[in-house]
RNA sequence: GGGUGGUUAGUUCAGCGGAAGAACGCUUCCCUGACACGGAAGAGGUCGCAGGUUCGAUCCCUGCACCACCCA
């Protein structure tokens, strides 16, 4: 093998590297599902963006993390797919094509259905990749010759297959009821797509003139302008108060209508006035009044939220909140308005275009959900699907148990458009896979489809069998259905992962996924959504052309707490850039220090000093810990893990002993085998950090010369389990010698490159074992405490003079500077030292002085307090002994 | 109204039944031949409030307050 020493730059600049690597992996075809291997399988299908986006922080976090677990699962012998794709996006889609239109003075009702679609295929085709490219940018290891999109044509066989067979068994129908809808987008929405805001309002109490002229009653309303709609007034049957009213006749103000005073169980008899005007048109409740009592439905506001003729000439065309104020005003006119309060309650927006959404009546589509969440929240409970972490199992079963049936038609012209077709002749309604040519009940030919479009997320239910194939029976739902993985944001809990595990289990008899992993949402830094109209977006873009991808990725999996949310600021992005460097760096000290010739294994440890198996065991306890971390998705904890086992230990603590050998101060024999060491370390570290900072490993390697390609095609690291226990125990106790030491010189302002001249230690009894093992450290010892030698006289001796002392938990440690001395100073310090003693040594004494302490406590507690009685008091001796000495110098 | 999560160092967060941890920031010193994007040392916390369980609570239980989110 060749010398690996190439130039590595001074610091890491990630722009080349990762444009080179990205090329490189592609090319290798490292990210190719293989639908006929015998290796175990492992998938995971990625939650499809819409094509309209780019890419934010919450999809830089849910795919880091996929990323993560694919290149992980690779490295441990897994066959991975990780599916990638994009859904169609039917309102935002249309919206934007819409508007791009609008800029030109046309809509789409200008062009037509089949033109204006024809246009966002355009678009389509223009702008869709953009999100896929920015997810290449980031690393994603997707298998990209297999991208889907919902639109495409394998998707929308399965999403006709699907609503066929639901029609056909019932579980889909049609039908005239409220539902939410958007006065803008012109559309239905699902429940789930209405965003409820706590806003302050006002509340009108309205007078409603009995018929006959007796009086009146007052109704609280917040919508005046649905009064034209009125068709009863409710009380609650246990009403006190009001329940006499039932079954008189009072008049509508403004339209006249005569109505009647009703009893429904609905009613909240403290709210208000405990009087309910019931609108059945206009409000969800209201309609299922309405329903109960057959009631008229009279609808006084149009699709456009516009009042229409039925509100009367004085209101027709008039928008809904003009009309309200008008309709105030005519109130307060006749003296109908008694008075109006502050209210503060919950307004409906639509979650695409934030208009407020009007409760309509209009026929609409739904999917009847019960029977299908059923055998979802089955699946959840028997564990085929674990949900992580567990705490989301609550929201999924209270969701799904009390599921209400799905809104799927929406007004739109893109997306699946429903497979139905009405009979002009006969009025049947024909739902086929395949377009038909004639109604299937009376054989005209005069049919006509429906004018609707499915609801986007209808098709994305469908997407962990949809992408792979189904309805055919491939190859590829074989060997990686069900999935293994599914990993998405809490805010998609509902819409998405609900909806896949119906559909899936109803479809393959099997769930879609055996995990889901649910993923923080990524809030600013105090912990606010991120969100353009705040100003406080970071744009993931931005950060990875500053700090680069694997910067990134760390910050986003190092932040990653189970079940907790994420607050990014830039500052945090700079500590794992720090990082990169730092391994850079690291790297690069290593690299000039190998000859390429190092094998790749260490197989005898014999010529290893006690920091080398200190760090080998260190890494095989981190191999083992990431290697858990993963596979639970403690991602953060792992992250962290490497953080820390790369920069405190590795770096601060086993570069800096290495070194002297490294540079021959040890002889041919020990140089050998640091190098060894050195190139064990570095190897399996980079494997360790490959899943979370690919680009960076990927370009070390190879400058490493560990192997061809990437090190996605070597194993993940295994521990090495060759040292013996105890081994491990000693280098804690060098690590505080040497502590102790740099603190006494830092206390005492000694120039760090000054060296002095003695370390003089005595051990403590229990410790005087160790004594040989710090002997053969000693040049390591006296390398990183700046000290000529270090000796260890007898019990007996007579202490150092001119010397800074402490006590360490293993002994006495004086070091002897001579007249770098400076008495009063020392004396101060170490009466600081000493009133820290005294104060520890109370406690313990009083703890020790419990009864109840020693009798309940177990043994070993007691025994831990007892050991720490005698060695706070042997280090108030010790350092009164040393003051006292001091003070006679 | 129901539910979930949070409240720990100046800040952002880990942790957790036996004397509080990290990073950033701060203070002091050091450009030592991987890294000043660095190294060494240090200051800084009655772990939201009030009760309870326990020999012992930041950790478990109850209540409260405040913040965030979800569902009505």
């Amino acid at each position: 093998m060749t010398l690996a020493k190439r130039t590595l730059g001074r610091s890491y600049d990630p722009e080349p590297i990762e444009k080179k690597w990205y090329k490189r992996w592609t090319e290798r075809g490292l990210f190719r599902g293989d639908e006929k291997s015998d290796k175990p399988s492992f998938c995971i299908v990625i939650p499809p963006p819409n094509v309209t986006g780019s890419l934010h922080m919450g999809h830089a976090l849910n795919n880091t993390l996929q990323d993560i677990s694919c290149r992980f699962m690779r490295m441990s012998g897994h066959n991975v797919l990780w599916l990638p794709g994009t859904d169609h996006a039917g309102i935002a889609t249309q919206n934007v094509v819409e508007k791009s239109l609008a800029a030109k003075g046309v809509s789409r009702h200008d062009l037509g259905r089949e033109a204006f679609v024809e246009k966002i295929w355009e678009w389509e085709n223009e702008y869709g990749s953009r999100i896929i490219n920015q997810l290449k940018r980031l690393g994603a290891s997707c298998d990209w010759e297999r991208e889907r999109f919902t639109m495409d044509e394998g998707l929308s066989r399965a999403v006709r297959a699907v609503f066929v067979r639901l029609y056909k068994e019932n579980l889909i129908y049609r039908g005239k009821y409220i539902i939410n809808w958007c006065p803008r987008c012109r559309t239905a929405l699902s429940d789930l797509e209405v965003e409820h805001n706590e806003e302050k309002g006002r509340i009108f109490f309205v007078r409603y003139p009995f018929s006959d002229g007796t009086g009146h009653i007052v109704v609280a309303t917040t919508r005046p302008e649905t009064i034209l709609g009125d068709v009863a007034i409710a009380v609650h049957p246990r009403d006190e108060k009001n329940r006499h009213l039932i079954g008189r006749e009072v008049i509508v103000p403004v339209s006249g209508r005569i109505i009647t005073v009703i009893e429904d169980m609905m009613v909240d008899p403290a709210f208000g006035t405990g009087l309910v005007k019931i609108t059945p048109a206009h409000d969800p409740n209201d309609f299922l009044v309405g329903q109960r009592h057959g009631l008229e439905s009279v609808q006084v506001i149009d699709e456009h939220g516009i009042m229409n003729d039925i509100a009367g000439p004085e209101f027709e065309g008039m928008e809904r909140f003009d009309a309200r104020e008008k309709m105030l005003a005519i109130l307060r006119e006749v003296d109908l308005l008694e008075k109006i309060d502050e209210h503060e309650h919950s307004i409906g927006h639509c979650y695409r275009c934030d208009a407020i959404i009007e409760p309509y009546l209009s026929e609409q589509w739904f999917v009847k959900a019960a029977p299908l969440a059923e055998p979802g929240i089955e699946a959840v409970r028997d564990g085929r699907i674990n949900i992580v972490p567990v705490q989301w199992v609550n929201t999924y079963n209270m969701w799904m148990e009390n599921i209400r049936d799905w809104c799927i038609s929406r007004q739109l012209w893109w997306g699946h458009r429903i497979p139905a077709w009405t009979c002009s002749d006969c009025g049947h309604l024909t739902v086929s896979e395949e377009d038909p040519d004639k109604c299937e009940l009376c054989g005209s030919t005069r049919i006509s489809q429906d004018e609707d479009v499915l609801d986007t997320w209808f098709s994305s239910a469908l997407w962990p069998f949809s992408t792979l194939g189904w309805p055919d029976a491939t190859r590829e739902l074989k060997t990686f259905y069900p999935t293994s993985l599914l990993v998405t944001g809490f805010d998609i809990l509902f819409f998405w992962v609900a909806r896949m595990i119906m559909m899936g289990l109803k479809f393959m008899d099997e769930e879609p996924f055996k995990d889901v992993y649910i993923h923080a949402l990524v809030r600013d830094e105090h912990g606010r959504k991120m969100s353009k109209s705040k100003g406080n977006v970071i744009d993931p873009l931005e950060i990875i052309e500053k700090s680069g991808a694997d910067s990134l990725r760390m910050t986003l999996a190092a932040l990653t707490v189970q079940g907790r949310d994420i607050y990014l600021s830039p500052g945090r992005i700079d500590i794992y850039r720090l990082f990169m460097n730092k391994i850079w760096n690291a790297s690069k000290f290593a690299m000039a220090n190998l000859d390429g010739s190092e094998s790749a294994t260490i197989n005898d440890p014999s010529g290893l000093r006690m920091h080398d198996l200190w760090i080998l065991q260190r890494l095989d306890e981190t191999i083992n810990s990431v290697t858990g971390n993963l596979r639970g998705y403690f991602y953060g904890e792992a992250a962290r893990g490497l953080y820390s086992f790369v920069w405190n230990e590795m770096c601060d603590w086993y570069l800096e002993m290495a070194k002297p050998a490294l540079r021959g101060d040890e002889g041919d024999d020990r140089r050998e085998n640091t190098r060894l060491v050195i190139r064990h370390l570095f190897d399996r570290t980079l494997r360790l950090l490959h899943p979370f900072i690919p680009f960076l490993t990927d370009e070390l390697w190879e400058n490493f010369g560990f192997g061809e390609g990437s090190v996605e095609e070597s194993p993940w690291p295994e521990p090495l389990d060759l040292f013996i226990e105890g081994n491990m125990g000693y280098m804690p106790v060098f690590q505080d010698l040497v502590r102790n030491a740099r603190n006494l010189r830092a206390e005492a302002r000694i120039h760090p490159q000054r060296i002095v001249p003695e370390a003089v230690v005595f051990l403590n009894e229990a410790n005087l074992g160790l004594k040989e093992s710090i002997l053969e450290n000693a040049d390591l010892f006296r390398l990183l405490a700046k000290v000529g030698k270090i000796t260890f006289p007898e019990p007996s001796s007579a202490k150092p003079p001119k010397s800074l002392m402490t006590v360490t938990n293993f002994g006495e440690m004086f070091l002897v500077v001579g007249d770098l001395l400076d008495v009063v100073s020392e004396i101060t310090r170490l009466a600081g030292e000493l009133k820290s003693a005294k104060a520890d040594l109370e406690k313990t004494t009083r703890k020790l002085a419990d009864g109840s302490f020693i009798a309940r406590a177990p043994a070993e507690i007691v025994e831990k307090e007892k050991a720490r009685l005698s060695q706070d008091l042997e280090k108030i001796t010790l350092i009164e002994r040393n003051m006292e000495s001091l003070s006679r110098q």
